[in-house]
RNA sequence: GGUCCCAUCGUCUAGUGGCCUAGGACACUGGCCUCUCACGCCGGAGACAGGGGUUCGACUCCCCUUGGGACUACCA
């Protein structure tokens, strides 16, 4: 017996950058495809010509790329198909199985309000479906949905869902300017398309009845349904702009890495036993569609930034450093080698989450500036001033610059002196960094340079001397 | 309003009738480490929405209540 290959999609409408909560429907199914050694098809649906664009595709495109999830298939543009959907559409009303009706929008309205009124579902009455009328302007096609019975499927996360067929409108195929809906196009497309799994976002669910009667008017095989739960913000409401960013892009441009959001977006209504972390192997492997929960998730921009430092920690800082000179350039910084990005980086990731944060945190690294007035005066005494001559001087013969010899110069100066490291060290970091919190003295000396390093500490020995 | 779905710490979750005086993670918090801040390590607080059943035994099964969400377009 051979068994289909599986075939899942992504089908986004270009009408917006892509959305956290989408990408995290993306992810499970482009997960499930690679798990089962199946194909991923993207397809955008733009048959909404008011509010679809190309920038928006090309930004959808650009950040599924950025996260790793690529397909198989397509782009395929629903927008090229048209023909396509509207050849199907004829051949229903053919058939019988759609009409043509010419009510218009405002009857329909007042047909709604009423029904609503009286305290009915607001749905078409179906005037007419046997008028037997034919096409004309200002005219839709409908669906003769079957009245009696119910429509079930087996959801692989939500188990058996069941709508009494009265439930399902005779909803518009095709709309009086020739555009055929989106219920048609999908199922058109998911079927001719051979898509085994159609994995898709929580608010479809009302959906699939309606799509499961068109499957079976056009004839074609029913692909099985997984519907994920939503992603909701702070509030337990959708998430929206209201609870933050919400496109991926904007993590990108906040500094976040690709495989941290992945890993996040992936524990929002999955798991694997105890397991937080997981690299990109392990994913494909253990994850399976029918392990996802069934209820919504809070996102937790807290945990996000969690995993992002975990993968800034312990990243491969040759690849991270190649991505800091994007946000340095963002904040007008020169750029400097990659050599010492990547020393920079070594020095601070452990105190830092995003890329952001490293530019930010470590501008010291990248430019000169004096240290505030306010903690000139608190940490340039003059008492220090004897100390520091004496260790910028000690700091001229250091060879080589490392910090073992850097270490054993700082000591000398403490030994000289008789003062405590502890003394000594935060006047320091704020003569070489301007401020009162950053990496390691040692490294931070190290890293910067004899040239930078005796320069800070001259400015600041100057101003504790008064001059 | 109607239909559908959901319900374990603040949040993400483990748990598939006895292993649970409910485990892990984020956040919070006490301590250790220490040149600051982090990192790391050790510890703490913190949940099975409520009520009925079923059962020798329920976080786990059933029902109701409550609470939440989705959908209800000539958008997708």
């Amino acid at each position: 017996m051979t068994v289909r290959k599986v075939r899942t999609r992504f089908a986004p409408s270009p009408t917006g950058y892509l959305h956290i909560g989408g990408v995290r429907t993306a992810l499970f199914s482009w997960l499930y495809a690679r798990h089962t050694g199946g194909d991923f098809i993207l397809r955008v649906e733009d048959t909404d010509a008011q509010r679809s664009t190309e920038e928006s595709t090309r930004q959808i495109l650009d950040a599924m790329l950025w996260l790793g999830l690529d397909w198989d298939e397509g782009p395929f543009y629903q927008s090229k198909r048209l023909d396509l959907y509207r050849e199907y559409i004829h051949k229903l009303v053919d058939q019988g199985k759609a009409y043509w009706c010419e009510c218009s929008p405002e009857a329909l309205e007042a047909m709604r309000s009423q029904a609503l009124e009286k305290g009915d579902k607001p749905r078409y009455n179906r005037t007419c479906r046997h008028k037997g009328l034919g096409p004309g302007p200002g005219r839709v096609i409908r669906f003769a949905t079957p009245g009696n019975g119910a429509t079930s499927f087996d959801d692989q996360i939500k188990g058996r869902v069941t709508v009494s067929n009265e439930e399902l409108d005779d909803f518009i195929l095709l709309r009086s300017d020739d555009m055929p809906t989106y219920n048609v196009s999908v199922v058109i497309d998911d079927a001719l398309m051979e898509m085994t799994h159609v994995i898709r976002g929580d608010d479809h669910v009302m959906n699939t009845p309606k799509q499961i009667q068109l499957y079976k008017a056009l004839g074609s095989p029913l692909p099985v349904f997984g519907h994920v739960p939503m992603v909701l913000g702070k509030d337990r409401t959708r998430l929206s702009k209201r609870h933050g960013a919400t496109s991926v892009t904007a993590y990108k441009d906040m500094g976040f890495l690709p495989e941290a959001v992945v890993n996040y977006l992936v524990r929002l209504s999955w798991s694997h036993g105890d397991q937080e972390i997981f690299s990109r192997e392990e994913l494909i492997e253990f994850f399976d569609i029918g392990d996802v929960g069934k209820s919504a998730a809070v996102f937790n921009p807290e945990k996000l930034l969690w995993l992002n430092h975990h993968y800034i920690k312990t990243g491969d800082t040759a690849r991270l450093a190649a991505l800091v000179p994007e946000f340095l350039e963002l904040k007008g910084y020169p750029v400097p080698d990659r050599e010492y990005l990547q020393k920079v980086v070594t020095d601070v990731r452990e105190r830092t989450k995003t890329l952001e944060e490293i530019v930010d945190f470590g501008d010291f690294y990248f430019t000169e500036k004096e240290p505030p007035a306010e903690l000139r005066r608190d940490f340039f005494k003059p008492d220090l001033a004897l100390a520091f001559g004496t260790l910028v001087e000690k700091l001229r013969t250091v060879d080589p610059w490392e910090h073992a010899g850097l270490e054993e110069a700082v000591r000398g100066v403490l030994e000289e002196t008789g003062l405590k490291f502890k003394i000594l060290a935060q006047p320091m970091r704020v003569a070489l960094t301007g401020k009162t919190v950053s990496p390691g003295i040692f490294e931070i000396m190290a890293t910067l340079g004899r040239d930078r390093v005796l320069d800070r500490l001259s400015r600041a020995h100057a101003c504790m001397r008064g001059s």
